[in-house]
DNA sequence: CCCAAATCTAAACGATTGTTTAGATATTTA
DNA sequence: TAAATATCTAAACAATCGTTTAGATTTGGG
């Protein structure tokens, strides 16, 4: 043996993800991630190995982060208010995770829509489709809707879920709370 | 006088304009503008300053582009209605130039809101407050919606029309139809 | 026809990108 | 305590970034 690590990596990668979530992959360079990770570019190579490590790290990392309100979407028992409430969940991680704006994944998913990294991009299919089963599932509680109803209102949630996230970039709180609200109606 | 220019600006601003359109500011390089422009640095340099005057320009192109489907807007006259029109437009408009996605003023909007780049950003908002008013004036063609309602409304389109911007880049035609379909079910 | 000026090509600029390496430092085990 | 080795710092790597410059080429007016 010899002499011991001055970091975690599940400590560090957190920080990552905050940079990346906050600027998207090409433009976080590794001097910034050597800054707000508190280690150098030797650590991060040895503990990640390349540039695009570290990202796909972060992805799980966030993963994770947001793997509650997944868990509190699935378990609930109320149908569409349940999505409701996770499209509120959705906005409110954000800022409660250091003021991010947006979502991790949906950014990735739009700076990647034209790239070939088919890692990063399979990463991004398995969380969508993901979620669309779980929009399904939920609004199958109400037997009255037709199957094509149900895969219809799925899409456009999914839409409003991914457009949401994209808005809420740029948007004030209010206009977000009215979007979600408006979004629902429909429903 | 002396020698004549080989290309004209208001030509090569387009392809360099269509560039940034499927790839954003940052991840378009003056490389891969020579090559699209058909022109060399020189002349770019010569002509538009440098990359970032060359982007104002594209965006200034891009206005020009879709200056058409707005002006429909304005002129229509059947409220609601015609939003949703300017909606279909809106995306139709990517694929017939070119089959790009999304909408360049939108993903600048996004690639752009954690930047201090001003004069950009008042570009941008110049052009979403334009978006807003048009909406406020053909929401209000129905007299029975109060000040509040339409407003709320207004900036429910808006977000909407970010969000299908932001969507359409990954989306299969059939999941936006059916998005604008029900994004309006309820205006 | 020749000089002046604008435009071309193509190389070079310094800065920054992601990545690697050399060498000093610290820790464990025998 | 000494040898082994993992981790640190910091410099260097080649490639690419946006930008500038030097020099050849073409054009038009006097």
């Amino acid at each position: 043996m010899a002499r011991k690590k001055e970091y975690k990596e599940e400590e560090v990668i957190e920080n990552a993800m905050y940079l990346f979530w906050q600027n998207g992959y090409e433009n976080t360079s590794m001097k910034m991630l050597e800054q707000e990770m508190g280690i150098n570019k030797f650590s991060i190579y040895s503990s990640f190995g390349s540039k695009h490590g570290l990202f796909l790290e972060s992805l799980k990392c966030y993963n994770s982060k947001i793997k509650k309100i997944f868990e509190k979407l699935k378990n609930a028992s109320n149908g569409v208010e349940d999505i409701k409430e996770f499209f509120y969940d959705s906005v409110k991680i954000g800022s409660q995770l250091g003021n991010k704006k947006g979502c991790l994944l949906t950014n990735t998913y739009n700076e990647f829509s034209e790239s070939e990294d088919f890692l990063i991009k399979n990463e991004m299919n398995v969380f969508m489709s993901n979620l669309k089963n779980i929009f399904i599932e939920k609004l199958n509680t109400d037997a009255s809707k037709s199957e094509e109803t149900v895969l219809k209102q799925a899409n456009f949630l999914l839409l409003a879920k991914h457009g949401l996230a994209a808005a809420s970039r740029v948007n004030t709180k209010k206009e977000i709370e009215d979007y979600i609200e408006m979004t629902f109606k429909n429903i």
